[in-house]
DNA sequence: TATGTATGGTAAC
DNA sequence: TTACCCTACATAT
């Protein structure tokens, strides 16, 4: 899932294909079947990515308050305008999209025409390819406007050009101007929303005064948005720290070098599409970390395996319901 | 076909 | 702390 640089590109691509167009809106399942027939006809005009959650405002102070939870993606078709801040998206055209590259690189579907993105969780894109009518020659159906729905779709948005398919989020409702301000106003600083200095003062501050593990005040949308399992994991491991030192005890300059790296993986996640951390190696090392998702991180996913600084073994435990890996040495 | 797992979060106990 | 929600896919049977 999507962590909070997911959620930026998802914004981005709404920015690009959706903002300042009328849409379609419907819920081919059925679930937000209200909430679309309220969205359907009206122009968007503005998106915000906050942390987890995005925000698109329509006409009238209508806003779609959308949070992919675990499960959660956006499936893009038609006419997809890349940002040009997305640095991998043309460079990835055509190419196969194999299982765990998170994210929102476009390919092509078998007939080699419309290209399809998915943003977040991770899954094979949906192609669409008529097997019966390619026998009776109407190859044309891989063109289908607008595309099949496939699958269990909670929301749909339409442009003349574009089609947004929402499928799986944990929350997707429609929100009042002060709603929203409410929703962003109990979530903690994020990077790429407020005023990096002003975040990093507000994130000490509230780690620095908390019993709470660093571990957990990590993954705590209040404290700090954005950051989850994978994210925190690194984060901890690239400051060698301890996931089970209380905050106040964390030391004031290791909690701001926390908030700059998480900086600066926010800034290289939403650039390549990867929860990239490892990004000081060699050329050669870079190279394989991008091509393999098992390559890309220092110490998540890998209990069992050996630190790949200390020969260590590293850990996996429960956190709050959630995996928490580590290395035992240099994290003591 | 059934089961387990996943980058998240909420509400109830 | 536990239960539960949401969806897709890999693996086991």
């Amino acid at each position: 899932m999507p962590e909070g640089h997911s959620v930026h590109r998802i914004a981005r691509q709404f920015d690009r294909n959706f903002v300042g167009r009328a849409v379609t809106a419907s819920s081919p399942q059925g679930r937000f079947a209200e909430g679309a027939a309220m969205l359907s006809g009206r122009t968007a005009t503005a998106v915000r990515a906050v942390g987890k959650q995005m925000f698109l405002e329509f006409d009238d102070d209508l806003w779609l308050r959308v949070h992919l939870g675990m499960y959660g993606a956006w499936d893009f078709a038609g006419e997809i305008l890349v940002d040009p801040t997305i640095a991998s998206a043309n460079g990835r055209m055509g190419q196969t999209n194999q299982r765990g590259t998170d994210l929102g690189e476009p390919i092509r579907d078998a007939a080699g025409e419309n290209s399809l993105t998915s943003i977040g969780a991770p899954r094979r894109a949906r192609v669409h390819v008529r097997m019966s009518e390619q026998t009776t020659g109407l190859a044309d159906e891989g063109d289908e406007w607008p595309p099949p729905v496939v699958g269990q779709v909670r929301l749909r948005l339409l442009t003349e050009a574009t089609c947004a398919d929402l499928r799986g989020p944990t929350a997707c409702e429609l929100q009042t101007p002060d709603e929203v301000a409410a929703t962003i106003a109990k979530l903690g600083p994020d990077p790429l929303v407020d005023d990096v200095s002003e975040g990093e003062e507000r994130f000490t501050a509230v780690v620095r005064r908390k019993p709470t593990s660093i571990g957990l005040l990590l993954m705590d949308q209040n404290v700090v948005s954005g950051i989850g399992n994978v994210y925190r994991a690194e984060l901890l491991f690239r400051a060698r720290q301890n996931p089970h030192t209380p905050g106040r005890d964390v030391p004031e300059e290791v909690v701001r070098g926390l908030w700059r790296d998480w900086v600066r993986l926010l800034a290289i996640g939403v650039e390549t599409g990867q929860m990239m951390t490892m990004d000081d190696l060699d050329p050669e090392s870079y190279r394989r970390a991008m091509a393999s998702r098992d390559d890309r991180h220092w110490v998540y996913h890998r209990a069992g395996l050996p630190c790949r600084v200390c020969g260590t073994t590293v850990v996996v435990e429960e956190a709050a319901g959630r995996k928490l890996y580590w290395c035992p040495s240099c994290q003591a």
